[in-house]
DNA sequence: CTGGTCACCTGGAAGC
DNA sequence: TGCTTCCAGGTGACCA
């Protein structure tokens, strides 16, 4: 998926054209992604007014009156602007048509999510139980450190715990280990306070430059007005065989979980 | 609780 | 060319 700065890029895209506009119409044509999409939701948007665009961790919370709609954009989801009345491909589930504007919903794996919420969005399962938004100010290395006092797990691995801190996938964990100089192996209670304050660091300033940049370090990515920067700026994701930008070394991928992480064996200790 | 694995779904690339 | 296999941005569920 788009990871924080995906997310966060897109959020700002609807933001800036969307809010304060009524939704003339919605078209929903995917029955469920990861979960059932519900029935009726359709019609029950008509004509509701776009009050604010929130992000918690990688979901997008679109305010209407009497309700948020939460969107997720799963591991192939993407919004972008389309013309008016664009013909709908395979893949593109939601169609939400504000005036001249039109957004689209596209997801080709269907791993994202489409849900109504009335009340306090906050207290749905699905957000209540997310960690901490890592470029807020509880994302100290002081919390790390205690978070992860104990845990036996690679550092790696509790960076993409979304229970833990949302927001950072595969992708920029990987970015913000090399840019720290720690190896993602490394169980994470044993890092030290120092360490983790270059890791803190590291974290912020990777997402807050991905943002910069337009979101996007992904091949397929493009935000609501375009295709963002591309993934030119990777030090060590999807370069395995290739140099270490500050040392030459080459970079080495392994498996960690599910997932590849690619690092710097001579940089990352 | 903790850590590890699986499943959900589709498409593209690589291998044979 | 065509079939098979592997891999991809996430994360909730399940198991030992």
């Amino acid at each position: 998926m788009p990871e924080l700065p995906e997310v966060e890029v897109t959020r700002r895209g609807i933001e800036k054209h969307l809010v304060g506009r009524r939704l003339e119409r919605a078209v929903l044509r995917a029955p469920s992604l990861r979960y059932p999409v519900p029935a009726g939701l359709a019609e029950r948007l008509i004509g509701r007014r776009l009050a604010s665009v929130q992000r918690r961790g990688k979901y997008l919370l679109l305010e209407f009156a009497g309700g948020h709609l939460l969107i997720h954009l799963g591991m192939s989801g993407s919004l972008r602007f389309v013309e008016r009345d664009a013909p709908a491909g395979r893949h593109d589930h939601a169609d939400f048509i504000f005036g001249a504007r039109q957004l689209r919903l596209t997801d080709p794996r269907r791993f994202g999510a489409l849900i109504w919420l009335e009340g306090d969005p906050f207290s749905h399962p699905l957000l209540a139980s997310l960690g901490v938004e890592p470029l807020s100010r509880a994302f100290s290395a002081a919390w790390l450190k205690q978070a992860l006092a104990g845990k036996r797990v690679a550092i790696k691995t509790a960076l993409m715990d979304p229970h833990l801190v949302v927001g950072i996938g595969n992708i920029y964990a990987a970015e913000s280990l090399f840019r720290a100089g720690i190896d993602p192996r490394r169980p994470a209670g044993s890092l030290s306070l120092a360490r983790l304050e270059r890791l803190v660091r590291a974290i912020k300033t990777t997402l807050n430059a991905a943002i910069r940049a337009g979101g996007s370090t992904l091949r397929d990515f493009c935000g609501p007005e375009g295709f963002g920067d591309f993934q030119a700026r990777h030090q060590v994701y999807g370069r395995a065989g290739a140099p270490c930008p500050r040392c030459a070394t080459t970079i080495r991928a392994l498996r960690q979980g599910q997932r590849t992480t690619y690092f710097c064996p001579r940089c990352q200790r």
